[in-house]
DNA sequence: TTGTATGCGTTATCAA
DNA sequence: TTGATAACGCATACAA
């Protein structure tokens, strides 16, 4: 039977009909299989005169390719899914926007997705649900992925990206422990941030500020947990004074930390730098408004896209130059203030 | 011809083969359409035997159904996105938790959105793209919608969330005002932040305290913008100072331009509070850590979400009960601090 | 160089 | 109470 053109509509679609595939062959007096063909790039074997015209076709009337059908078809959509941890993550926008632009140069589609620590309960995370029902053609993971995550995203099928090669978190830590050594602190601590939220860097980056410890022959760091929050950043520094002794140079997850611990210490009339130095971690502004201006560590957020970027790149761009990802080097550098 | 059980499958594909209707359909013994039917909660007319084993069969290997054969079939897909403005936005992480979690009950699957302002040249936005090709059942809108925006998805027929009635806004204005003027401040000034990122709520924020000036006879608010940075936010202070006069009110876009404007005034031998009062919004954690500790608004984020969550179920949820959706009515109270 | 036929997974409509 | 069948929009092997 020869499909009739039906313009048979859901009634209940409010929606304007979407254009397909076939409005465009129709309009250029081609076959629908020529039409896709040609929006998929693969328009070496036609006349350039058809070419033009089913380009112009699809441009006029506005074709935008559904994302189902080709989904269906492919095995997978064209979507990639951005899994960020729920936790502090400053220049997150940034981050995202610059990814998104990226990917959708290579013809994908961002979406953000918050990703939690599994529930407890025997749900399946949501993130698993996410991705068994979008089938996204990637993941980018920014930190948020736990080894079973790995594993699940593994057995469907689903490539994560950047490949768990390079430690950021160490090198931060690392960042700190040289700078606090360098102004003459050799006792270190390093103060996580205590909230309701998971902590997906903070052992690596307590691991960063331990391993620089051990390389020079330093006692371990002290670990101590900071709530933002007066009372409790005063009993945390008090908690550690006594049991490290003065001076100690404190390795704060975050510039919050640190300005938790600032302001602790002048109540407690501990006297900053000196008695304690703090440095914070992924510059907030805010820290750079306040006095003493808190000592930090930036990073370069380009350098650091440059390199989830390009083993997407390699991984799904037409030319392959997959080989090497180039390792980012300077990514941390310290942003010198007046508490150390 | 019948349709042979063909297990052919893209080779390209490493994954697993995901399960399908058929699947679940060969396993429990019924054909594809008495799954679909039972697995959409149409089970009245089945056996009850029929649809335990239907449902058992599903759970049993794990299946979740293709959003891209749902999209296809009713067209739209069973996504929501979840529209985020590129600016500062304290608490995102937990409103989008619960955001998803209540949809996930409905069935529905939150995706994130960082939405830009259009970039100028002709490109479709990023947002438009998406709704084109995700085709979700809804759009939830925190702020950053333009008017263009809302006619696109009007266009297209894509819900939006929640309906633009309610000014939360110019809510936290009136909130801020009040309070100052309770203080004994009767000159007030807006301050909004000054950064690379548009700035979606300034305005009603702004607007919120130039009507409560306006209802009490005051004079209209003088309005600055200050930068996260110490010489812009003091010479913004500076100016204002000459402008105005002392005492001023100073109402801030958030908790950051008020830490700005408190160390600015620091400096410059402004008394804080005194020569000027300076107000935050949208409690940040870290401005109950310095000194003074700031007086600033919190929101009710609980009763924020219940109105969201209100208009969605309505628009969406099984029973109707969508006539009247609550006004938040104390979503906003002022955290009283050091600094008015 | 272009058109035809088929299948992807789901749902709606009908027939049994 | 259940099953067969026909769409939905797209991509592709193959026939013309």
């Amino acid at each position: 039977v020869p499909s009739r053109p039906t313009t048979k509509r859901s009634a209940a679609d409010a929606g304007l009909s979407p254009v397909t595939s076939t409005d465009i062959a129709r309009m250029a007096g081609v076959s629908r299989s020529t039409v896709s063909l040609i929006l998929n790039d693969q328009d070496a074997r036609f006349s350039p005169d058809t070419v033009e015209r089913v380009r112009s076709c699809a441009a006029a009337l506005g074709y935008v390719r559904s994302a189902a059908g080709r989904a269906l078809v492919k095995g997978h959509s064209d979507f990639i899914v951005l899994v960020v941890p729920y936790a502090t993550f400053v220049k997150l926008q940034e981050v995202a926007e610059a990814l998104s632009a990226d990917l959708a140069e290579l013809g994908f589609s961002t979406v953000v997705h918050f990703n939690m620590k599994p529930s407890g309960d025997g749900q399946p995370s949501r993130l698993h649900h996410l991705v068994q029902t979008l089938r996204p053609a990637g993941v980018i993971d920014l930190g948020a992925l736990s080894e079973e995550d790995d594993a699940f995203l593994a057995r469907v099928g689903c490539p994560a990206f950047p490949r768990r090669d390079v430690e950021y978190n160490t090198r931060i830590g690392r960042v700190q422990a040289a700078h606090l050594y360098e102004r003459g602190y050799t006792r270190l601590a390093y103060a996580f941030l205590s909230d309701d939220r998971d902590d997906p860097f903070g052992a690596g980056r307590a691991a960063g500020v331990a391993e620089f410890c051990a390389a020079r022959g330093l006692p371990e760091p002290a670990l101590i947990h900071v709530p933002i929050e007066a009372d409790g950043a005063a009993a945390a520094l008090t908690g550690l004074l006594a049991a490290s002794g003065r001076p100690v140079g404190i390795a704060c997850y975050n510039d919050e930390v640190a300005v938790a611990l600032l302001f602790a210490a002048a109540r407690l009339g501990v006297a900053v730098p000196g008695d304690a130095a703090i440095m914070g971690a992924e510059g907030f502004s805010i820290g750079q408004v306040i006095s003493p201006r808190l000592t930090t560590v930036v990073s370069d957020v380009a350098q650091i896209l440059a390199h989830i970027r390009h083993s997407i790149a390699g991984a799904f761009g037409r030319s392959g130059a997959p080989a090497e990802v180039p390792t980012p080097a300077d990514a941390y550098s310290v942003l010198p203030g007046e508490t150390t």
